[in-house]
DNA sequence: AATAGAAGGACCC
DNA sequence: AACCAGGGTCCTTCTTCA
């Protein structure tokens, strides 16, 4: 029955919240001018408004959960702390540190793929895959101003411009990347022939087999697959994170993005220590909506703080949800086998081979 | 009372 | 000068039907 009111005010939350993700290689003041730039050229049009009542809507539940959330009596906090933290020993508890995964993200992988087979587009240039109305990848050179996937591609443009170069637009090309996809998977059934594939760029191998037979260590395994990716496609490049579990093995892989790899040790302490610290949008599964309410209702801006509130989560929160981000607090999640079908298996549904990270009702 | 869809979100690349 | 994707999976909630 709420009417959806949108201020003037609530401008600025909403466009801060778009394309302004941190990424390497800009000034503040940059930033700030890029803010401006999009948001000049976003305000007016129809997608903005539209962005606008979603976010209004989600102010709304926000609002709605500080409400019970200052409702919560000393007593029901008390008892939703003690189930926290039976829920947080018993998760510990079970912690498997047994397997060694590895993330492999495909660095700029669209545009990487144009660049190797148009040697003009080699080097620093300036580009994005995609067209004046929509941005699917850019250069790693465009992105220092501020060139974002999903952005439309005027506006990429106009911020090159700004900035006093010329942004070259290629067409998305998918047999090409599909293609090129399939060299990479090559190099991947090496260490792991079961390797699951989450997207055309991304896919976790496990390396366990592989690294007692070769008695190697998982760092050394990632160099040798990133070495294998770069033959098997003849110049790709990528990055692999490792872990002991999927999703922590997914953050790994962002750390040294691009060409680079990041080991998380399999020991409780390292990976307390790694996730603690991370701001919660880089856990998966938690997004845009879903940041906002625990920061804004719970004020929590990290994995450590989060963990701080654990009672409060566990009062504002369905049991499998506050289930669900308790483990990601404790950097579990996606350390056995996964629960559909892997490459080289029998597909059960026939078309599309591929999966999303990590279906949530999995044991875990 | 249990359940199967459908619809609507959130999220991912 | 205009101009803001499209492919998915999964979860929650609502509705319906035997």
């Amino acid at each position: 029955m709420a009417t959806v009111r949108i201020s003037a005010a609530a401008a600025p939350s909403s466009f801060s919240t778009l394309f302004t993700h941190e990424k390497a290689g800009m000034s503040n003041v940059d930033k700030e001018k890029i803010k401006r730039i999009v948001y000049e050229m976003s305000k007016d049009s129809a997608h903005f408004k539209e962005q606008e009542r979603r976010d209004q809507r989600v102010t709304e539940h926000i609002n709605a959960c500080r409400e019970r959330h200052q409702r919560i009596g000393a007593d029901e906090l008390k008892s939703h702390e003690q189930r926290a933290d039976r829920l947080l020993v018993e998760l510990d508890g079970h912690r498997n540190l047994e397997r060694t995964w590895a993330c492999v993200d495909m660095d700029a992988f669209f545009a990487a793929c144009e660049a190797l087979e148009d040697p003009s587009l080699r080097g620093d240039v300036v580009f994005a895959v995609g067209g004046t109305s929509m941005i699917s990848t850019a250069s790693y050179a465009a992105r220092r101003y501020g060139v974002r996937s999903a952005m439309p591609g005027f506006i990429a443009q106009r911020l090159c411009r700004e900035a006093g170069v010329s942004l070259r637009f290629v067409p998305v090309d998918f047999p090409k990347y599909l293609k090129f996809a399939e060299l990479a998977r090559t190099a991947f059934r090496l260490f792991d022939p079961h390797f699951i594939a989450a997207s055309c760029d991304e896919a976790f191998l496990d390396l366990t087999d592989y690294c007692a037979h070769h008695a190697i260590s998982g760092a050394e395994a990632a160099t040798r697959l990133r070495h294998q990716v770069l033959e098997a496609t003849r110049g790709l490049t990528c990055s692999v994170g490792i872990a002991s579990s999927r999703m922590l093995a997914k953050i790994a892989s962002d750390v040294n993005k691009p060409n680079g790899q990041y080991v998380v040790p399999a020991e409780r302490e390292a990976i307390v220590s790694f996730i603690g610290p991370m701001p919660l949008r880089k856990i998966p599964g938690i997004g845009r909506v879903t940041e906002r309410v625990l920061r804004e209702v719970l004020g929590a801006e990290t994995c450590a703080e989060l963990l701080a509130k654990r009672a409060a989560l566990c009062a504002l929160f369905t049991a499998r949800v506050a289930r669900e981000h308790l483990s990601a607090l404790l950097g579990i999640g996606g350390e056995g086998p996964p629960p559909l079908q892997r490459e080289g298996e029998p597909s059960q549904k026939g078309v599309s081979q591929e999966r999303t990270f990590e279906p949530t009702g999995a044991p875990l």
